[in-house]
RNA sequence: GGGCGCUUAGAUCAGUUGGAAGAUCGCUUGGUUUGCAACCAAGAGGCCGGGGGUUCAAAUCCCCCAGCGUCCA
């Protein structure tokens, strides 16, 4: 039997006077202790009700000072009831591999303390975490309530009945709230519904409840308690679950909507950013008698506005037209009475005023997290967030750089204290980015300029194509790409409405076409249930040989596999190193009493390693396994090389240098950092001698082995510089204080082994991503060597010393240079001489000389004779030349404009004699040339051309 | 991760169906001027990013590589 959810039905509601309805608009079950009340609070029907009257007591301050209040009321309040209080995590989810951004205050627990196999850092918490959600960003600053950046406060629980540890449920939750809202907050009961919505996402499921306050949702209580589960008996939106062990209330409060309730403010960002938007009104000249009006009169309709606004639910794509229609009419009503161009004229630089601060505290907790803007990935949201800035402020004619803009923030709205850039590399970076922006603006008039020159001036409106492509390929919005064409002088043109909703639907289309990915194969079927193979290569990483038994040897089935390889074979401990952490697998040797085979590669499936043999072994032989040691200790050179070089890195250039990605083979290794610049010659020389300072400085690296929550607290997230970590257990490399991270791969006990690393070249893997190229150990030696080959190969061409190469190589590329203009010169020269005399390849017919001759050279040359030949105006001349050169060349051009040109048809004229030489060709009717495969008929082609002109 | 675009003179960029490599600014020289700016005239400056392919013929079409830009996830 499978059910829904059942009803809340919790004692804190009965005890506070509430009852149970059904919302006459929704449809969704609510309770309230309003008698009157038939909506559920949030719905088109139900207006803010605070807008002037704020419906939270007790706070008279505003902005930063009023999020600091209201934040340590929220936590407090928990503290005195039992929560611990935890320290935000990054807006950077660098734990998880799956979002960019840390969306909600449960994303700082998942996965792995939400799965149930890590413990969480307390229990039960309160915290309040700083969030960036990029969603609704078009509706941010119009909505008067959308943020892209908002703290997300909240008390968790994680539950485990089934163990006896079961904190509390719904009832106390409830309680919770109810006493927080109605009690420290001192909001009238009346005001507050709580409306059961259930939840779901994730593959989990659980009861919820909406809190609704004065027709805004200022907090949701989930209850999850449910996994998906095809045999589950509760059904949810379509889909089964069943109940897991693992209990867990999510709680989330809108900081920012709390103080907006205390506040009383037209809309959210008054509350919070206050001093920003009153500075950028100024600056943008936006006041009330700009729209004949005394202020109180505008402040009215701005609240009037926001009160409708908020119950418009207005989200990116909707029908423009049709919205503001209904909003006049409904302003109308009360007694607001304007028409859409003051309505426009109000609302739009309203809402670039109101979302320049809401972007530019996303833009800066980005930043200060140690983000780098790119034009891929997480770099790319904020580069996308802080054009959009970039856009408004110059719509808003604002002369204010976008570095100042932060300066401002930073002063007036953010508490820079767990920021990691630091100010001087945040306002770099914006000044960088700012830069790039000004140049796509340059570039972007250019390139309208030539996709529009084909269009008739007086059109109304441009081909999708030229849009699209113009916005794809260069970054300029269709709107922009009006006023550009605009200024050009195409003054007529005009975008149809909805035309960016069609490009954004367009977008998604390709995505979800893209989206079809096709599973790799996996390297093994059907693996048996085995115990995890016991990893040998932590303990000692210098053993090279051990003994062990196989437990199984399967077939190879993927499609990655060496050429060889055969046999899977699964031992019961091993010290051959699966690849992992962008170090490769271990090869060697696998040997019983009864066979020996290669081991052509070492791969991890689950907590089983996988020697990728050349043969089979039987299950239960005991084997000799012996590694490829030198190999593996190029490997551990260039591992640990890379972690000495990546906190190099990040000592020389700034806290904002993460790893973006490493590989490490027998070869070379390549390490891949965040920087916001290109790096130079000079910026790599200081990283390598500081990396091989630290070689010789450091005597011993320490390797531990922490709990995941330990090492969050001890460490902080940039200890994940190679990715998400699996399991519970992490381990950590620590090189004295110059480089700690997570690490699953082997390194020395001793950096001095190293000998030497070297940074040979750095190249650009993608905007704010450098990838480094480094040598280590052994590697660096042969590296030395072909370099110096590739000198000294390069010195015997040119006979000289390898160090006065890059003067002879300079000496020789502009003689050549020299050379070859002088030859030019010279063959223009014997083009004159031959041509300028009589001869027997010259007569003249009619007033216009012919000229018919063979000549040796390629097409290059001949056109040079040609243009010798024809280009002189007051001797009108039509010109055959031939070459056998490469099959045979014809050349026929006569003078522009002038007798020549009128009676001959060069391009005829070369139809009619290339097939005397197997060609063909063509051209103009002034010049035409051609070719073929029979040199040898040059001289009837000749004998045609003189024939068909008539000499 | 998936698209799309760009790379031509010192700089910014044109270059049509493949068929004679261009413009503007800057530079050099000369003229004009007491001198400068401005103006006039002449001139220098190009592996058309690199490599391969198709073709009689490639800046132009195809493939690979490199550098750069941009949109989406």
């Amino acid at each position: 039997m499978i059910l829904g959810l059942p009803p809340i039905d919790l004692q804190v509601f009965h005890d506070n006077g509430y009852t149970r309805r059904q919302c006459r608009v929704t449809n969704l079950w609510f309770w309230t202790c309003d008698p009157h009340r038939d909506t559920c609070g949030d719905t088109e029907e139900d207006e803010y009700t605070f807008i002037g009257a704020p419906i939270i007591s007790g706070f008279t301050q505003s902005g930063r000072e009023l999020k600091d209040a209201m934040r340590e009321a929220f936590i407090s309040f928990l503290e005195e009831r039992e929560h611990t209080r935890i320290e935000p995590y990054p807006v950077l989810a660098r734990w998880r591999d799956d979002i960019h951004l840390t969306i909600a205050s449960i994303a700082d627990f998942q996965p792995h303390v939400t799965s149930g196999a890590v413990e969480p850092p307390a229990n039960p918490l309160a915290i309040s975490q700083p969030c960036i959600r990029l969603n609704d960003v078009d509706a941010v600053g119009r909505s008067g309530r959308h943020l892209t950046t908002f703290e997300m406060m909240a008390h968790h629980v994680f539950n485990r009945p089934n163990e006896g540890r079961m904190f509390y449920w719904m009832e106390e939750c409830v309680q919770y709230c109810h006493d927080l809202l109605c009690g420290t907050f001192g909001i009238n009961p009346t005001e507050v519904t709580y409306v059961e919505n259930p939840w779901s996402g994730g593959g989990n499921a659980g009861a919820a409840v909406e809190v609704i306050v004065g027709g805004l949702e200022l907090a949701t209580l989930v209850f999850m308690d449910l996994h998906e589960d095809e045999d589950g008996d509760v059904e949810i939106k379509g889909v089964n679950y069943s109940e897991m062990p693992l209990q867990i209330i999510d709680t989330g409060y809108g900081l920012e909507r709390f103080c907006w309730a205390a506040a009383g403010t037209p809309t959210i960002y008054e509350a919070i950013y206050p001093e920003s938007v009153a500075w950028l009104k100024e600056q943008a000249g936006f006041s009330a008698t700009r729209f004949n009006m005394n202020q109180g009169e505008l402040d009215a309709l701005l609240g009037e506005m926001s009160r409708l606004f908020g119950i418009m639910n207005i989200e990116a794509g909707s029908d423009g037209d049709r919205m503001r229609e209904v909003f006049l009419a409904r302003l109308e009503e009360r007694g607001y009475s304007i028409d859409a161009e003051m309505f426009a004229s109000i609302t739009d630089p309203l809402s670039r005023i109101y979302a320049i601060p809401d972007h530019m505290h996303a833009l800066v907790n980005m930043l200060g997290d140690g983000l780098v803007p790119s034009n891929a990935k997480a770099g790319y949201l904020a580069r996308m967030i802080a054009r959009r800035v970039l856009r408004m402020r110059d719509e808003l004619e604002l002369e204010i750089s976008l570095a100042d803009l932060a300066c401002h923030h930073l002063e007036k709205n953010y508490s820079a204290t767990r920021m990691k850039q630091t100010q001087d590399g945040l306002l770099t970076i914006l000044k960088g980015e700012e830069e790039r922006y000004n140049e796509m603006l340059r570039k972007g008039n250019q390139v309208v300029k030539t996709a529009i020159k084909d269009i008739p001036q007086n059109a109304s409106e441009l081909p999708d194509g030229i849009l699209f492509t113009i916005n794809d390929s260069h970054g300029i919005a269709p709107d922009l790409v009006m006023n550009i064409a605009s200024n050009l002088g195409w003054k007529n043109l005009s975008l149809r409405t909805g035309f960016n909703a069609e490009m954004a639907e367009r977008h998604a289309a390709m995505a979800k076409a893209a989206a079809k990915e096709v599973a790799a194969k996996p390297l093994v079927e059907n693996i048996p249930d085995l115990p995890q193979t016991v990893p040998l290569y932590y303990e000692d990483v210098s053993q090279q040989n051990f003994e062990a038994s196989v437990l199984a040897c399967l077939d190879l089935v993927g499609e990655d596999i060496p050429e060889s390889a055969t046999h899977g074979i699964i031992l019961d401990r091993t010290c051959f190193y699966p690849e992992g952490g962008g170090q490769e697998g271990d090869y060697g040797s696998l040997t019983c009493d009864s066979a020996s085979h290669s081991v052509l590669d070492t791969r991890k499936v689950g907590d089983l390693v996988i020697h990728l043999c050349t043969g089979p072994f039987e299950i239960g032989d005991m084997i000799h396994g012996e590694l490829d040691w030198d190999r593996r200790r190029q490997m551990m050179d260039h591992h640990t090389a890379v972690h000495i070089v990546g906190g190099a890195a990040r000592r020389l250039l700034g806290p904002h240098i993460y790893q973006a990605g490493a590989n490490k083979s027998v070869e070379s290794a390549r390490l891949d950092i965040t920087h916001h610049r290109r790096l130079s010659r000079k910026d790599l020389d200081e990283i390598e001698a500081l990396a091989n300072e630290v070689i010789q400085n450091v005597p011993r690296t320490e390797k531990i082995t922490l709990d995941r929550k330990d090492a969050d607290r001890k460490y902080g997230f940039d200890l994940y510089q190679g990715g998400a970590p699996k399991g519970s257990d992490i381990r950590i490399l620590r090189i004295s204080d110059h480089d700690i991270q997570a690490c699953g791969g082997t390194h020395h006990d001793d950096p001095g082994r190293i000998g030497q690393i070297r940074i040979i070249r750095s190249n650009a893997v993608q905007d704010g991503v450098e990838r480094l190229h480094i040598v280590a150990g052994q590697a660096a030696m042969v590296h030395a060597r072909a370099q110096e080959d590739i000198l000294r190969n390069a010195a015997d061409v040119f006979q000289v010393p390898a160090d006065e190469l890059p003067t002879a190589a300079n000496r020789f590329f502009s003689e050549w240079k020299e050379q070859r203009k002088r030859i030019e010169a010279l063959e223009a020269e014997i083009v004159r001489l031959r041509t300028s005399g009589g001869g027997d390849n010259i007569s003249e017919l009619d007033g216009i000389r012919v000229v018919v001759m063979e000549v040796d050279g390629d097409l290059k040359q001949m056109t040079k004779m040609l243009k010798e030949l024809t280009l002189d105006a007051s001797k009108p001349t039509v010109a055959v030349l031939g070459s056998r050169e490469g099959g045979g060349k014809l050349m026929i051009a006569t003078t522009e404009d002038s007798v020549a040109s009128e009676t001959y048809n060069a391009a005829e004229l070369l139809r009619g004699i290339a097939s005397h030489i197997n060609g063909g060709g063509g051209g103009r009717p002034t010049f035409a040339q051609g070719g073929g495969s029979n040199p040898d008929g040059l001289p009837a082609a000749l004998d045609a051309a003189r024939q068909l002109i008539g000499v």
